[in-house]
DNA sequence: CGCGTTTACGTCGTTCGTAACGATA
DNA sequence: TATCGTTACGAACGACGTAAACGCG
């Protein structure tokens, strides 16, 4: 057995069974990532795959076991990789994150151009998706951190690291008659405009909609998007009232648009950092999670990169400490 | 980075940073040995091992690292290989056993016996030491199974399973005065006797010492020995009252000797099988469980297999559902 | 006949063992 | 000087890539 052949192993599972994928993605022919198959089964006395004639037909029930060590195998190939360079010079690798848009947009912009100051011969990757896409992303390797809002049933894999929390804003435009209030706004005003809003399943079962229903009111949502971007722009053309995250209401858009802050109308969210479990975190990575997660001290990082489970993790974070982010750059500052 | 590096590494730790040692365990070269170490460390561009002038003088930090990782890939690359062996034919392997006395003089022969008649093919090593020696064996690995009783502590990196309890028994001469006593025997009838029975701290912290002392009773302990043969031939001598472990009074002494039941008199012991954690159980190894601890269902036998912590097995086996075992072959029988 | 896998074979790099050398206590 | 690790070198082995054959849809 050689590592050469468990890692042509799961480049052919991860590649659907198609050895010509395989090797190309690993550079190299593919008779050759063929034979090492091959050779494998033999010296196991087993077949890993069914045959369909020639091409590969599924997974045989034995071979899900062995795949599911190689794994772990490769893995901790990687970290013992990853412990020497890091060893060695801590200054130089990649760094690959999937995120939603609103962090990419919003949230990440000051704290990459910090980390890219401070390591500047690492390569960073930016992957922006739905929470599924990143699922997906991370399941198919090559992300070093997911980042990205309640959701946490679709990262059981990952360590997760909740990193602060943030309230909604209402966005409406400059001479809407919401601005003229002279009360704090409630869920029973909004009820009355349309709304325009995420995409309902952002951040676990709709806790918008929870809200608006608790207090026996039915919201007239007329546009749903996933992206903060595309929700101002309809509010600009009077389409409805905005809810935003309140990172998403940028000082920019001040010039033609009112800020309502919502504090409170709705439950507030947590958006965490997620790595997967086992893997070890080269030093700018525990930097990164500090730019990202200001709050945690240098114990407690040192702390979450020793966790070997999420119970660790969250016996380490009290929620309640966790800073609050607000818009209008407030919240970069604070980061950075 | 290969596979037989990290196994030469390994051999390495494993030999007292010995390379000669090492590569004699590993049935090749010493210079072999050498020259893997060093294209591994120019590999990861790290050393591992300190230098004192050419000998090895210690691991380094990183190297630390490095080396529970090796063991971790190591484990999963034997467990890949146990997996396809039991798929190939489950009736051929090895199975090597650490227990105590107690156990293997007196538990273990009817069981291995049987274990032998179904499985002519594996071949099995039996290796007897203090709990403290079982522990010393299992790290210096090559063992599948420890058995043994209490003392939980010393084996936090097994499974353990929980097989079955028994209580003691009291070993006297036949003419003993206390062979004439018409009521049950109590700790009070005991302490008044010399006592030869197991050298204390066996089964944790002495349970036999404080079951006297919580009523106020000092037992007069003049021998003690890790072997209930050796108690038995001085209880023969005349030296004292012994206490032995029921299973080890067998009908063979009653020609000679008076066995008095001590079920009440000391608190139950439970004796355990343990295996690695993360370990795949080849089928032969299970069944060989299922032997020792015939109280488990295929069921709970199949979720045993699964578990991935001490927690989860906890959880499937009640200690009150354990079998008793007496002496006098009646607990062989039950086992076979 | 296209797609994908396997077989065949020549080349090249790696590992291994023996032997000799170097360093340390 | 005994012990242990490294260097040197030739032989055997194994991995890789090209070319060609094979099976299936």
């Amino acid at each position: 057995m050689k590592l050469q052949q468990l890692k042509y192993l799961l480049a052919i599972v991860d590649n659907g069974l198609n050895i010509t994928a395989a090797a190309e993605r690993m550079y190299t022919s593919q008779p050759g990532v063929s034979k090492q198959l091959k050779l494998l089964e033999e010296e196991l006395g087993m077949l890993l795959f069914t045959r369909k004639g020639k091409s590969l037909g599924s997974i045989t029930p034995a071979g899900h076991q062995v795949i599911e060590r190689a794994r772990i195998i490769m893995r901790e190939a990687d970290n013992i990789r990853s412990l020497a360079s890091d060893y060695f010079q801590e200054e130089e690798g990649s760094l690959s994150i999937a995120t939603t848009h609103t962090q990419a947009r919003y949230v990440l912009p000051g704290i990459v151009s910090e980390f890219r100051k401070r390591f500047p011969k690492v390569g960073l990757n930016l992957h922006q998706g739905t929470s599924e896409q990143i699922a997906d992303m991370i399941a198919a390797n090559d992300i070093d951190f997911a980042i990205a809002t309640g959701s946490t049933d679709l990262f059981t894999d990952l360590m997760l690291v909740p990193s602060y929390r943030w309230d909604r804003s209402i966005v409406v435009p400059k001479d809407h008659e919401l601005t003229n209030l002279d009360r704090k706004i409630t869920l029973g005003d909004l009820a009355k405009y349309p709304l325009v809003t995420y995409v309902f399943s952002f951040g676990g079962q709709s806790s918008l909609k929870r809200a608006f229903a608790d207090e026996g009111l039915e919201p007239d949502v007329v546009f749903t998007a996933r992206d903060a971007d595309v929700i101002k722009t309809y509010v600009r053309m009077g389409l409805g009232v905005g809810i935003v995250a309140s990172m998403a209401a940028d000082c920019a858009d001040k010039k033609d648009l009112q800020v309502i802050d919502a504090e409170g109308l709705f439950p507030r969210s947590t958006t965490w950092i997620g790595y997967r479990k086992n893997a070890v975190l080269r030093r700018y990575m525990v930097d990164f999670i500090h730019l990202f997660a200001s709050h945690l001290t240098s114990r407690q990082l040192d702390d979450i990169r020793r966790a070997s489970s999420q119970d660790d993790i969250d016996g380490l974070i009290q929620t309640s400490d966790l800073p609050v982010r607000g818009g209008c750059d407030e919240g970069m500052t604070e980061a950075v």
